[in-house]
DNA sequence: AAAATTTATGCAATCGGTTACATTTTTCAT
DNA sequence: ATGAAAAATGTAACCGATTGCATAAATTTT
């Protein structure tokens, strides 16, 4: 049927051209101890000037592991995600490791689908962030009861099996919340997303509580649980505009929703900073080419992919004992733009 | 070592259990017609019932084939790029194939090892876009070679084996540099990358038919190649901030290097459109919370992801004849926004 | 009821590395 | 030189699903 112009090379006939047996030459191209280093030499050559690849599926079928690493994420679309891949590719290819990569889309549903088939293609590991409206973990089940090491990211829950790598959202919103507070700012709105996922509420818990030590009155009507997405956003921005008393701050835990927040006020004649401070959440590259720029959290994407991968490829050598490392909290910091310093 | 709770069910265990052979179940579980359909239910039930998983390892081993896509991209984090991604990941699980992703980061270096990796990998099928500065598709002789099917979109070679799906950038970069001559702009600066790519050099020309068409001269110093990243955007806004003769009108072949742009010469006291009228390219999310919002060009990635991956599908069928439909053109489309229109 | 079909199932080889356990070859001390 | 230890290579079973080619069972035809 296809132009197959030539079969491939399997270590049989490496061993059959070098009156070899095939075990001397897989123990060779693996470089085994064992194996003289003449020979060695001559297998390598061979098997180069043949164009020998290795056949995977034989390997992992008898070896029973597949060094592959599933990583499911809820969106591959955002600069956060991307950097957090980057650090995992980073390390995975380091150490061998391929990866298969599954998105959500903030859907529970596809999470579950994309969990089921990364069970199924027999990762060795998982690396894993929530999407928007996971309920519970169950889908997660069957990697714990084969053993497979699973390790979270971002988005967790506080008690699941597994570690999970995250930054101090509580803190972070705080901080947030105290630097809107220092630009004198007395209403403070908060706009966020699901309170399932611990990202947002534990922003949340920050943010009152900064309201709190500053003997503000937390006001339920100021925060607006919603979607992160321009309609969204958009949808706010109206909200704000038909309220009688508006804030003087608003705290979006999202730097794109906090742009579409911002351009649409802006475009209603709403001065930033002056009549509403904002800040974001992500440091978005995109946060520094509005006006004005953007106040907003950094979060270590590239460093958390890394450490996610490296804490699950020792266990999967063995070299860490498993579920001991539990949780690992990376350091996030606040980054202070034109959009929420007011210069009083 | 671990808590291997349970091993593996395999088709072996089923057909112990139900006193039929291996043969039997495998074809079952295949919903093979020589199959009786109460056998089929027996051998579905069970094996759901036992938790079994096929073991793709043995099934590709044994069929010689993967199943497996190769994807092979310039870039991740591009709104463009994961547009495009949903439109294959689309086809191909609908296909039950599954995908391979690797990223370039727009180094012809990377690329040459990632293709080199995803051979290895034995994909059945690879879909590419080439990075900046790739000089020649010979990290993709092996796929020919073999009769893997390869099918390139968006950053192509004219010459290559292998299929093509694209948009037409003469006419993209005709249609925009000919918007900005109706707003008035006589001196129009074009900011492009790597001419090495189809899709730059193609809108290069473009720009330079509709000059002539508009009886412009053509200026090469108007013409800035250059990278498209934040760093370079600055650069390009420094130059046109030091030339002494400005340029009335920027053609930009991407919207967050536009973004960028704009942003710096807005500083400066630069009024868009009305002392410089922006175009960008690709129609980036970005380009509608910016103030002026950006004219563009729509670049259907989705659209051309499911193309690419149902031609690549069809061809791995067999079902269309190799190398026979050879390129494909999606339409784009001109968005005009505020950065560009003058009221005249 | 015997023969001819049709339908359903089984046998056994195969895919290509890996590895426990021989076996052979080399090196070295006595 | 001779036996023991070390180094290098070989043998063969195995991983689990697939499939061409039997064979057996059920159904139809004559």
């Amino acid at each position: 049927m296809k132009t197959d112009s030539r079969a491939d090379i399997t270590i049989y006939d490496i061993a059959r051209q070098l009156n070899l047996s095939a075990a001397t030459v897989s123990r060779a191209l693996k470089d085994h101890p064992a194996i003289n280093s003449k020979t060695k030499k001559k297998i390598n050559e061979l098997a180069t000037e043949l164009g020998y690849r290795s056949n995977n599926f034989a390997s992992n079928l008898r070896r029973g592991r597949t060094n592959t690493i599933g990583v499911l994420v809820h969106e591959l679309n955002s600069g956060f995600i991307s950097s957090v891949l980057a650090g995992i590719e980073k390390v995975t290819t380091e150490a061998n490791y391929d990866l298969l990569i599954a998105q959500s889309s903030e859907s529970a549903k596809k999470e579950i689908a994309n969990a089921n088939n990364l069970f199924h293609k027999r990762v060795d590991g998982l690396i894993a962030s929530l999407s928007f409206d996971t309920e519970n973990l169950a889908h997660f089940d069957p990697f714990v009861k084969k053993g497979i090491p699973l390790i979270f990211f971002d988005r967790v829950f506080e008690d699941s099996e597994g570690a999970k790598v995250v930054i101090d959202n509580f803190r972070a919103g705080y901080d947030m919340t105290q630097h809107l507070i220092n630009q004198g700012c007395k209403r403070i709105m908060h706009v966020t997303a699901s309170l399932k996922r611990n990202v947002y509420a534990d922003r949340l818990r920050g943010y009152k509580q900064a309201l709190a030590d500053n003997s503000i009155k937390y006001d339920d009507d100021l925060v607006v649980v919603n979607g992160l997405e321009e309609s969204d956003g958009i949808e706010t921005a109206q909200r704000v505009l038909r309220m009688k008393k508006k804030p003087d701050g608003m705290f979006i835990t999202n730097d794109f929703c906090a742009a579409v927040i911002m351009h649409h006020l802006q475009e209603e004649g709403i001065r930033i900073p002056e009549d509403i401070a904002i800040g974001g959440f992500n440091n978005d590259v995109m946060g520094k080419i509005i006006s004005p720029r953007l106040t907003t959290i950094d979060y270590p994407g590239v460093q958390m992919g890394e450490i996610a991968a490296r804490n699950l490829i020792s266990h999967l050598d063995g070299s860490a004992t498993l579920a001991h490392t539990n949780k690992i909290i990376i350091k996030s910091e606040l980054i202070i733009r034109e959009s929420s310093v007011r210069n009083s």
